[in-house]
RNA sequence: GCACCGCUAGCUCAAUGGUAGAGCAGUUGACUCUUAAUCAAUUGGUUCCCGGUUCAAGUCCGGGGCGGUGCACCA
């Protein structure tokens, strides 16, 4: 113990280091930053090598220190904010001889404010030459491999804050997502929607097909679900006079983890009163054009090695079309529960628990694998769509799409049910397949029914998942590295990391 | 839930069943234009855990933990 080597320690001893040259690196409380390592780099883009100017600009940056290169009486550290890292140049002969001191006492990870004017080295790096800096905050944990990064993914979950500071690649996500979002807001606002909250926490989970997550209210003393959609809320508005209104909110469904489900996961949930699928369907690419335009800065998006194209009109394709044209399958197959049962004998699909969820897996084995850009597959049997408006000439299907990119499912839209005689007895059909095993099926809301009989106008609505959007549009093929924290199991106790002992000096 | 793969120093990775190693980080020193700085010296291990086989286990066997991928599940 008493030569073991312990970089927390001699951090630790550095930390005291500093506070005896009177720099207690916890007391800075505010930092006047002036600029983004990003910014600089663009303004200086065309500036020559050579000392700086005498009336040169001092410029205020923040972040952390990632590299640190001493030599001697000159010492070269790269400075990383949120935009970018930029080259900090301390010389001796420009500061203090203590200050220049206190800066030997700092390593890799701590945290700075630095001032100075930009130049140009010798070797063409675009530098801050330093004249005054602040110590921000000491950094006691000891960065990984400052070449390789973290690559255990675990670890990277586990610990995304260590993640973010040393692979940049993950902040450009992060930072991609958060702006995938606001820009989402700001296309559907400029539409004349409003942006409303309904309830996580609910009696009855319905809106979709998922097992919800149970809690308890104490006060109450019922059991209660977190939400597995916001669908039937957000018509209740609808009904309520509210015209259009869209949330982008947490939906919790407690099922399967993989690549492409985590636990909580967000969705964009929008209706439109006197809107019908069509004119979702253009709102919908004009929509998806635009974020890629302006977040991906292309409609064009590379994902598994497939060029996705998001310039309109995307292709539209219709549903038993679909079937026909890929598997070479007909209507009077698929739209009888029998011989569907059938089909799925024939293509070694194990048996079904209904006629929907059949259809279902034909359509993943038969047709997804084709839709690689984006298309609309429209005309959904009435059976997979229990909130679904019919066709007016063809009572069988429902005026309902949903949009696929690179074999994934991005959206799904309908026009509204808005009859309450016909939603209460597919709510009862419903009841029936419950009963008959399937787990997924939602028990009724009646109240939803209730607020039908009142009269929910002509409505279009649409559902999409945000972390697939931001997993397409960023190239990422796991929803965990689209999700700042995703869901992993705890470490058993002990496991859990060092339990510093350590007191004493 | 099932199958496969992974888990070795703070980080990235080595090690035909035969003394657990390297690079980076760390520590000490030198250096006034470096950028994976360089040079010299140097520290560092419950090989995820438990048990077994063996003269000998990081390595083989059994059980467990955590993670990843696939399948199942998830309209």
């Amino acid at each position: 113990m008493a030569n073991a080597p312990d970089p927390i320690g001699a951090r630790r001893a550095r930390l005291e280091a500093l506070r005896e040259r009177g720099v207690d690196p916890f007391s800075a409380t505010r930092f006047e930053v002036t600029a983004h390592a990003a910014d600089l780099s663009v303004r200086y883009a065309d500036l020559t090598s050579g000392p700086p100017a005498e009336d040169a600009p001092e410029w205020a940056l923040a972040g952390r220190i990632m590299s640190v290169r001493g030599q001697g009486k000159v010492i070269f550290a790269d400075l990383a904010d949120r935009t970018a890292s930029f080259q900090l140049f301390i010389r001796l002969d420009n500061l203090s001889a203590e200050a220049f001191e206190v800066f030997r006492e700092l390593e890799r990870g701590d945290i700075i404010g630095a001032r100075g004017p930009v130049f140009r080295t010798k070797a063409g790096e675009l530098s801050l030459s330093v004249t005054g800096f602040e110590v921000l905050a000491k950094s006691l944990q000891p960065l990984p491999d400052k070449w390789h990064g973290l690559q255990d993914v675990e670890k990277r979950y586990r610990r995304r804050y260590v993640d973010l500071i040393v692979n940049r690649p993950v902040l450009d996500v992060m930072i991609a997502r958060s702006r995938i979002i606001a820009e989402m807001r700001r296309f559907i606002d400029a539409h004349g929607f409003f942006e409303v909250e309904t309830p996580t926490l609910v009696t009855v989970a319905g809106g979709a097909a998922a097992r919800p997550f149970l809690t308890h209210s104490n006060a109450l003393d019922i059991p209660l679900s977190l939400r597995i959609a916001t669908e039937l809320y957000l018509k209740r508005l609808i009904v309520g006079g509210m015209e259009r209104v869209y949330e982008i909110g947490r939906i919790w469904r407690n099922e399967g983890i993989d690549r492409t489900h985590n636990p909580e996961f967000t969705m964009l949930e929008l209706y439109a009163a006197f809107w019908n699928v069509r004119d979702m369907m253009s709102f919908n690419e004009d929509l998806m054009a635009h974020l890629a335009r302006s977040v991906h800065g292309s409609e064009t998006a590379l994902y598994r090695g497939d060029a996705i194209s998001f310039a309109t009109p995307f292709r539209r394709l219709g549903y038993l079309e679909a079937f026909e044209e890929y598997g070479g399958l007909s209507r009077d197959q698929l739209l009888d529960a029998d011989a569907c049962h059938h089909l799925l004998h024939d293509f070694g699909i194990p048996e079904s628990p209904s006629h929907s969820h059949a259809l279902d897996k034909l359509f993943e084995r038969i047709v997804e694998p084709h839709l690689i850009q984006p298309t609309f597959v429209y005309g959904y049997p009435v059976v997979l769509s229990p909130l679904a408006k019919r066709m007016k000439d063809d009572p069988l299907l429902t005026e309902r799409y949903e949009l696929f990119a690179a074999n994934m499912e991005l959206a799904n839209a309908f026009t509204e049910l808005n009859d309450p005689d016909d939603q209460r007895r597919r709510f009862e059909l419903q009841a029936i397949e419950k009963a008959a095993g399937d787990h997924e099926v939602p028990p009724p809301d009646w109240d939803f029914v209730t607020a039908l009989e009142y009269g929910l106008p002509p409505t279009a609505g649409i559902g999409i998942g945000i972390d697939r959007l931001v997993m397409m549009l960023t190239g990422n093929e796991s929803i965990r590295d689209v999700l700042l924290f995703p869901l992993q199991r705890p470490l058993p106790p002990g496991d859990d990391d060092e339990a510093e002992a350590e007191e004493q000096t």
